[in-house]
DNA sequence: CAAAAATACTTTACTCATGAATTAATTCGG
DNA sequence: CCGAATTAATTCATGAGTAAAGTATTTTTG
């Protein structure tokens, strides 16, 4: 039981390893199959993509638009990013820059009209799709999931700081 | 209770639907934040990555080589894919293409000598990361999420086929 | 057996992400 | 009120991913 500590860790310790592992393993797969799913809907229904996706989410959620630094913030992406996407949005008339009157370095980002039609349409099916994903669990499942993923939340919480 | 069944799902549906979208948002962001814990780790420790961790961790577990084909199965990425990876790997010295004499459209790649023991540090180093990433459940919660993740994965397989 | 189909890999063009450097405007301390 | 520091957004270089087209080599089949 004492042997050999150093070099190698013990049983429980490599089972813990391995199950720690084997959890992570199924997390990655389950949301890549998620997310490939996601993905491939978007782009097939709404010749879209998730990231497009989320930024107009965003805005749908703050009608009176978003300033840049905002939204990299909101979506966890850099900038240079955000600006990328705006970019081609409002190419296609999706989204619009308003100047700000109170600093002209900034302007706020808001959906058009129809940006609007556009997302209201893509996120009533994106729920129903999510929905169809997540079937396999069953309400109490679905609920002790829930817990499962708030308890390693916090503990990543403490981590990442 | 049965009015506007058409215009808008009921009560419980709309429950539903809120509640398989917090699960699906909870499961991304963890593994968000696991994924960029273990790319920053991997970047600063071994000025590596997750996409060749992974292609030298198939290698490793297949000491006989692999086919481009094979790889791409495995890693769930496409061709073109593999073969940038392979040819950075290559140029560090760390894979080998081998002809394979049977076809000459193929060849077996394979981890240098060098490569394996690259391979062999981070794999220890890697573990530990995870233990340590997951530790926020004890060992009876990390049966109960393999066992809900492995449900889930059983039911989204049924959609992707 | 020669033409057609399939297979193995590469190349190219595109999307999305990052980080670092740049430009421009605002704010703050002396 | 002016120069320094900060802030907002963009640009550029790089890396990783895709899909689709291209090349070369089997394999299949009529």
């Amino acid at each position: 039981m004492s042997t050999s500590a150093t070099a190698r860790p013990s049983t429980d310790a490599r089972d813990a390893e391995h199950e720690a592992l084997r959890v992570w393993l199924r997390l990655l797969t389950c949301t890549n199959l998620v997310e490939a799913q996601l993905r491939t809907r978007l782009r097939t229904n709404f010749d879209s993509t998730l990231p497009r996706f989320d930024l107009m989410a965003q805005l749908d959620r703050h009608p009176e638009g978003l300033k840049m630094s905002e939204l990299s913030r909101l979506l966890m992406v850099t900038g240079g990013n955000v600006t990328g996407l705006t970019d081609k949005l409002a190419e296609e008339g999706l989204v619009e820059r308003h100047d700000d009157p109170r600093d002209r370095r900034s302007f706020t980002v808001m959906l058009t009209a129809e940006g609007q039609r556009q997302f209201d349409r893509m996120a009533r099916e994106h729920e129903q799709w999510v929905v169809g994903l997540l079937a396999g669990l069953d309400h109490a499942e679905k609920r002790q999931m829930l817990k499962l993923l708030d308890r390693l939340k916090a503990h990543l919480s403490t981590i990442s700081d």
